[in-house]
Parts: C-alpha cells; structure tokens; sequence
DNA sequence: TATTGTTATACTCTATAACTATA
DNA sequence: TATAGTTATAGAGTATAACAATA
C-alpha cells in the first residue's frame, strides 16, 4: 500500500469530497511530539521501576520535604485520594516515608528516603539522555533557540514550571 | 523573562535542600505543551460532540475513503477492535458509514457521511483558532521558526505527519 | 463540625482473546 | 484454514463519595 494519489473524481456514488490535508501547523508538532516525547520518557524511567507520575511527585517532595498528602495534591492539581495510591507505590518501594506529625497527627509529613534521593539523582542522568536524544536533530545553537521560543509560549499560556499538565483534573471533552 | 541561557549554575549560594531543580529542558517544555495542547484542542472539539481521537479518524477516512477497518487500523497503529468502538460511536452519529464491501462482504467499506463531511469541515476553522489561542505569545517570524525547528525534530524522530502517537500501540517501548 | 488521610466504588480507555461470517 | 469484523473480558488509571481519626 503506496498509492499516494488518489483520484478526486471516483465513479459510483457521489461523495461528499471533503477537504482532507494533514495538519501541519506548530499546535499539532506539539502534540505530536510531546506524546512522543511523554512516551520515550516512560519507557527510560521504567528502567528505574518508575513511572513519569512517580518521577514527578519525588522530585516535588524533594523540593520542600514535610509538606502533607494535602499540599502535595493542591500543587500538583490532583485529588487527594490519587496521592494516597501515587505515595503508597513510592512507599511500597521505600523511596518515601510517611511521617505522623507531631503538631497535627492527621498530616502526613512526606520525606525522601536515602534511596529515593538516590534515585531521583540517576533521573538527571536520564533526563539529560533523553533531551539529548529528542533533540538530536538540532544544533546547540538551534536547541537554544527551540528552548527559549518553547519558554515564550508556555509562559504565556500559564503553565507552572516543572509541572506536568497531565497531573491536572481533566477540565472537559471527555466521551459524550 | 527571556531565558538567558540555563544559567542556574552554583552562584554560590550555600543549597541546604537536596537536587531538585525543575526541569527546563526543551524535552520536558516540548511535553508539558504537547500535553497543554491536546488538552485544550480536546475542549474545542467537545463542542461538536468528538473528541480528538475522533477527529483523527475522520480525516484518515477522508483521506483515503472506502478502505477497511483493517486498513485503518493498520496505518493509525491501533488495534482493530480499537476501530470497531471509534466507528461505532461516529456511525451512531451519524457521521461515517460502513457499507459492505461488494468484492469481499467479510470487508466494510468506510465512508463520510455529508454531516460527517461538514463536521470535519469545520474542525478546520476550530484547529485554525486553536494554533492561534497556543501560539499567541509569538509573532509570524517566531511561529515559522517555532515551526521549522519542530519539523525538524518530528522528521529525525520518525513520526508520521499527520498520525498522532496516541494511536500507535507499543507495548513495552518499542519504536519502529 | 471541619479537616486529613484512606477506602470503596465506578467509569473511561484500551488491549487480548474468543467468536461469527465470510472467503 | 485464513481473514474481517465483532463481542467479551480484563486491567490500568483516575475521579467521586463515604468513612475513621484527629482537631
């Protein structure tokens, strides 16, 4: 199957002959190649027994240790309920603890253990591989260039630094 | 804000907390777009009752019509029964058609339907004003750059134009 | 009574496998 | 026997709501 043309005047029944050009604009590149990008990531954390979520909620408890089950979930956008399973999988694997507080004993105060600073080091490394893989197409100049014109646009579209989207509440579009 | 280079080098200041910078590399900029994106083009569509998986089915029936669903499930890289539940749900509104195919009635053959036709019509419109809302933060001389250096990074990555990952299947993180 | 964390439950999405009807 | 489409089923992911402990 490589038939790249195909005629616009089929014989039989009369279709509607709608337009049909694949999108090409710089939306679609992002989408395109931020699943890609989310895809790739998984498949090297997952080398760590780690998922992109994992990933996201070590290095936001390494960015204020202590904070409770309840901060965590507003700054990520998420349920509370999510980030019992996301802390129980991290917990079960002995990268975090649960620390009771001792001025409010309903909080969990969520610290990294040894293990899981250590992880979250080797996730670096990965990172930077992984950069250095997708953005094997360009120069130094032009990865400068591509980072500064991404900078822009995710500013102005509000998002928060260092925070993926896909931990925030779907907003709407789901099936009808 | 112009980010002047990643230069959050050691200035010197004594870091009492442990590694966690937020990343800021074009890679994780290219995911938390690409996923902001979809999100948002998901919320335009929802107003014509689709979602995004939906749309990309429409315009691969347009593209070619009268294939199989085999045939359309090979090229998104789904599975078929995948493409039975899509169909279903656009041929209950009336959008696609399947029509047995004359040569082989194991076959349905797919077309759109005239609304169908319309509708995808008008995502066009919708796709236009999403890159517009996305890419606000840039003039015309940055979005065409934005654009080529995107191009750039799909072609090397080996993506499909027009074919979303989110319909490819790897199971385990292989990549053809 | 209000809040934190948890559990119970349901719903969406998608893959695998079994089944049917043709070939 | 092989293939196209379908149905049945299961699992992951995530949301909502009820609940227990604590304030």
């Amino acid at each position: 199957m490589s038939s790249e043309r195909q005629a616009a005047d089929e014989p039989g029944e009369p279709e509607p002959a709608p337009p049909a050009r694949p999108p090409r604009g710089a939306a679609f590149l992002l989408t395109q190649l931020g699943t890609h990008a989310a895809e790739r990531f998984a498949v090297r954390v997952a080398e760590l027994g780690l998922t992109p979520p994992d990933i996201g909620l070590l290095r936001t408890i390494a960015t204020r240790p202590g904070r409770s089950q309840r901060a965590l979930a507003a700054e990520l956008g998420v349920v509370p309920s999510r980030v019992v399973a996301l802390i129980d999988h991290l917990d079960g694997k002995g990268l975090v603890e649960r620390r009771r507080s001792t001025e409010d004993r309903r909080n969990h105060e969520l610290y990294l253990s040894e293990e899981g600073g250590r992880l979250l080091g080797e996730v670096w490394g990965i990172a930077a591989a992984h950069e250095d893989d997708i953005l094997s197409a360009l120069d130094d100049g032009q990865r400068d260039r591509l980072t500064e014109l991404l900078g822009l646009v995710a500013a102005q579209q509000g998002l928060t630094p260092g925070v993926h989207p896909g931990y925030r509440n779907l907003p709407d579009g789901r099936r009808s």
